[in-house]
RNA sequence: GGGCUCUUAGCUCAGCGGUUAGAGCGUCCGGCUUACACCCGGAAGGUCCACGGUUCGAACCCGUGAGAGCCCACCA
């Protein structure tokens, strides 16, 4: 059922003396009309593709403004963004977009990270389909295989990228294995390898037999796995131990027994050999501290080449470290159990363990710590090997002071905590990899031993027997380069000094290890020549949390509850699907979401919509969507254009505040409230009265009806015109950043002109870097006069809902009470809010309102359903008397009326007399109902002074 | 084994020392009111995990206990 489109007036003459500024110059479109729903996926790709065409989204390097940049998390080209990236990239987002509108120079770098381990393991499983490993191919055809799928994943990861609106600086985008990076790679490793922090050792590190590579501790996850703890007598004649031990296949590989060197049980013992059962062979007891003789049996048998504790007892008591398992974890001890599988060694060496009579006791199960890979899961067996290692006890010591000094601040602060407890006590970092996909580590080994670093501008090594590390870096050596190599170091270019240090790393919780941290030790180290504050790698680390379902939990693929942006895309746009994740951003805290919630976003862009066509079909146009310079003075406004305006102003003041501390959620429902209960249900629905009169839908407005007063009918409707074009053009603007394509179309369309990503921010702005808008005025009296007309108004859709009235039916009652205005002033509104729509007893304009004491006067030869309306008053009143008691309480209490601060007294006293008003009125209208029984509570005469 | 966090309306969460503790979604009631039914109006719903303490005053601070989660960790 299509209604007639009402006439729209011309556009007043566009005499409008607005004073433009030149960023927002009008393009000469005429505002265009709007379909009644917004339909984002229409607009979004071309609106999108036009922001890149106009470079919008370019940094200049050159600029005089200040700049602020954004290095984004480069994503894993290991498949497509997830739900989690939506999240990140929303706010980064809206952090550039507001800077951008703020006048900074601003850089969102784009980007991508060639993940190694991870990717290459994709790739792996991709080529394990067709039946082959990457060793059919060879190192070269796989690695080029590798970057075949990096080309697809990463263009699926670009796509999408454009699909949630992401403002990033296309023409700097940059991948960790793209030549510049590579050399930054090389550069950073020559300079630490020079500087005797990267060192090559025989270790024990975390071995992965599945991907064939040494992973470093981070790369370790931890869980309580069930196991069997089995205690082991060793030796015979010769003396005898007990020990215990979870794994039990070790003791192949035992080369001593270890005791505590003051315990008494087994002082004896030290010093001599002892038998290891099953092998024959025989080996000592070492005294060594390390053992707790509280546990257990307080004796440790010794494995140095399989357990990291063991390797360093080991290396005190000079043993000898015996490998017996592969790299697959085979054993390979010789005897009976060669060839075994780790797992299958287990119960099998226990057997042998059980039929010779050693096996003491068992436990399980045995809940304990295990490690698995973080990429396969696989249970992490330690090995002996000879890596490459970052020390870095002098990096991370840095790393922490530019946290404690202040240098860089961690938002939410709680989380600066853990940021310390894992500096402040990292140990080595493994960063060789036996792995293809990669930066291969910048070594030479020469024919007689010669150990070679290579740098970038270096020639490598030719000749007979020369020959690269085979392995690769782990690939957070690479990322945690990204700020800066990204930017063209190790050459000092002018992207370098315009952009760095970056001023917000926006990223999860859950990387503040693994990437946050590493940038921070290697940012510091590679811009050590620059002043301390200035070779940081950002100024501030923003961290959000996990995306989670509607129930709060983990969303995983075998949970079956994972979201795919691209499917909420393109069922609720891409800004509802922004609004949703950034709306339950909280600074660190995780975020639940659910499709109701964005379908809830959704409705809101509708909203939106809705307001600026409403304004359009009312003649606002591009004269009347200016800056307030172009405003009426604030004498010719009405209280309510006079009331939005200051709650404009208030609300822009309150987003810039929460913008600044990354209170995303809070800022998302300051905007949402402040856009549809405010200015939608309560300014619109005032302003029509006026607009009516202007536009002639509802016939002039009439004169003398105190609607801003003075003058012709259209002044006041024209003022409240510009009004309503003013306000719905600085919150477009200040929604912009959350919902990028919505506030586009609208605000193209309301003001004619060419985009409002480059319109000026209405809030605070950078320092020289643009004019700012004029500030709007505020104005307490308005608003306490319109909320008290909203609680008049609210009162009696109140009352009229108690009575089960319809809403087309007159009020039978008296409206009186206001103090600050004449009710007569706002009698077109409130009967356009109430849908009074003739003149009668039900309306008595001369009375007052007065702000706190709303009163409705019941006509009682009205219909009138007495006992709903009894009810009503007598839960109010029992509410009100509840108050007194409360408040009276306290004032009563000396110490409080002492001690309390004076504004919290008198906020006290002032409640009690509202409240004993309030009981007085109510009592005096339950009496008033008819049939009123002598039974009426009665506290009348408590009256305040 | 250390460290951190959480427990508030049916659900997901705000509030973190002084209003009658809030929001979204859900629920109930009433409405095709000429921007929007992706809407409008109204309402119901909470011993703020428990117990103790500090305070004039506690959902908020401090203990203790019970549940949940996260991070770190070389205790066999």
């Amino acid at each position: 059922m299509r209604r007639p489109e009402p006439a729209r007036l011309a556009p007043a003459e566009a005499t409008a003396p607005f004073a433009l500024d030149s960023a927002d110059v009008t393009t000469g479109t005429e505002a265009t009309k709007l379909p009644a729903q917004y339909n984002p996926g229409e607009v979004e790709a071309r609106r999108y593709e036009a922001w890149v065409a106009a470079g919008y989204f370019r940094a200049d390097a050159e600029a005089a403004a200040p700049s602020f940049t954004i290095v984004i998390p480069p994503p894993n080209v290991t498949g497509s963004l997830h739900i989690g990236h939506a999240l990140d990239h929303t706010l980064i987002d809206a952090l550039v977009r507001r800077r951008r509108m703020q006048g900074y120079n601003t850089l969102w770098l784009p980007g991508m990270d060639h993940a190694g381990i991870a990717t290459q393991n994709v790739v792996e499983r991709e080529l394990a389909k067709d039946g082959l490993s990457r060793h059919d191919l060879g190192r070269e055809a796989f690695v080029d295989r590798v970057w075949q799928w990096k080309a697809e994943s990463g263009g699926r990861i670009l796509g999408q990228m454009r699909r949630l609106g992401d403002s990033v600086d296309w023409s700097r985008e940059r991948f960790t294995m793209d030549a510049g990076l590579s050399r930054a790679v090389q550069t950073m490793f020559k300079r630490l390898y020079t500087d005797g922090l990267i060192y090559q050792a025989e270790r024990i590190i975390n071995w992965c037999p599945r991907c064939l590579t040494a992973l470093s501790d981070i790369e370790v996850e931890h869980s309580d796995d069930d196991g069997e703890l089995v205690s082991i007598r060793y030796g015979d004649g010769d003396g005898e131990i007990v020990v215990a031990t979870t794994r039990v296949e070790t003791m192949l590989g035992d080369t001593a027994v270890a005791v505590h060197p003051d315990d008494p049980r087994y002082a004896h013992l030290v010093g001599k050999q002892i038998e290891l059962p099953l092998t024959g062979r025989r080996i000592p007891v070492v005294a060594d501290p390390h053992v707790d003789p509280e546990f257990g049996t307080g004796a440790v048998k010794v494995t140095p080449a399989h357990d990291p504790d063991d390797f360093e007892i080991g290396r005190r008591h000079d043993l000898p470290s015996l490998v017996i398992m592969d790299e697959r974890g085979v054993i390979t001890a010789g005897g009976p159990f060669q060839g075994l599988d780790r797992f299958e060694a287990r119960p099998a060496v226990l057997a042998a363990l059980r039929a010779e009579g050693r096996v003491v006791a068992e436990r399980r199960p045995y809940l304990h710590a295990v490690g698995h890979c973080s990429r396969c899961g696989t249970t992490v067996e330690p090995r002996l090997s000879l890596q490459w290692f970052v020390k870095v006890e002098p990096l991370a010591k840095a790393a922490g002071d530019a946290v404690r000094d202040g240098r860089v601040r961690i938002y939410p602060q709680e989380m600066a905590a853990r940021y310390f407890d894992w500096v402040d006590d990292m140990h080595d970092w493994c960063i060789s990899r036996q792995l293809w996909w990669g930066h291969r580590i910048p070594i030479w080994y020469g024919p007689n031993g010669e150990v070679v670093c290579v740098g970038p501008d270096d020639a490598a090594p030719a000749g007979e027997g020369w020959r690269q590390d085979p392995d690769v870096l782990d690939t957070w050596f690479s990322s945690g380069l990204w700020p800066f190599s990204t930017l063209g170091w190790p050459d000092d270019t002018p992207d370098l000094r315009a952009f760095y240090p970056t001023s917000v790393l926006v990223t999860g919780y859950d990387i503040l290890f693994f990437w946050v941290a590493r940038m921070m030790l290697f940012g510091l180290y590679a811009m050590s020549d620059r002043q301390p504050e200035d070779a940081v790698p950002f100024r501030q680390v923003a961290l959000h949390g996990l995306v989670r379902d509607q129930f709060g939990k983990k969303m995983s693929k075998t949970r079956g509850n994972t979201v795919d942006p691209l499917d909420w895309i393109d069922r609720f746009g891409a800004d509802a699907t922004r609004f949703t994740l950034a709306r339950g951003a909280t600074p660190g805290g995780d975020v639940a979401v659910s499709e109701e919630w964005v379908a809830g976003a959704r409705n809101f862009c509708n909203k939106l919509w809705n307001a600026v066509r409403f304004a359009q079909l009312n003649g606002v146009g591009a004269d009347s969507a200016a800056d307030s310079a172009g405003l009426p003075p604030a004498s010719s406004l009405t209280a309510v254009d006079r009331w939005i305006l200051s709650r404009l102003a208030a609300v822009t003041a309150e987003v810039d505040a929460l913008f600044d501390q990354f209170e995303f959620a809070k800022a998302c429902d300051a905007l949402y409230h402040f856009a549809w209960d405010e200015v939608c249900d309560w300014y619109l629905e005032l302003a029509k009265p006026a607009l009516a009169g202007a536009a002639g839908l509802a016939g002039p407005v009439q004169a003398g009806n105190g609607l801003a007063g003075n003058g012709p009918g259209d002044t006041a409707a024209d003022a409240t015109r510009r009004v309503l074009g003013e306000v719905l053009d600085r919150l477009l603007r200040l929604i912009h950043p959350l919902l990028p394509f919505v506030t586009e179309e609208l605000w193209t369309a309301l003001t004619g002109r060419e985009s409002v990503v480059i319109a000026r921010w209405p809030g605070q702005v950078a320092d020289g870097a643009a004019e700012s808008l004029p500030v709007l005025p505020t104005d307490p009296a308005a608003e306490t006069e319109i909320s008290a007309l909203m609680r008049l108004v609210t009162e009696v859709r109140r009352f009229r809902s108690d009575q089960g009235l319809r809403p087309g039916q007159q009020v039978p009652a008296r409206l009186t009470g206001i103090a600050t205005t004449s009710l007569a002033d706002h009698e077109s509104r409130i009967r356009a809010l109430l849908r009074l729509s003739e003149p009668g007893a039900d309306f008595s304009p001369t009375a007052t309102l007065h702000a706190e004491d709303v009163t409705i006067e019941l006509d009682t030869a009205a219909r009138i359903d007495v006992e709903a309306e009894r009810k009503r008053l007598a839960k109010d009143l029992a509410a009100a008397e509840a108050e007194i008691q409360g408040v009276e309480r306290k004032l009563a209490n000396a110490s409080f009326v002492e001690r309390a601060p004076a504004e919290v007294v008198a906020k006290n006293r002032a409640r009690l007399a509202a409240a004993q008003q309030e009981v007085a009125r109510l009592t005096e209208r339950i009496a008033a109902l008819p049939g009123a029984a002598a039974d009426a509570p009665n506290d009348s005469g408590e009256r305040p002074a």
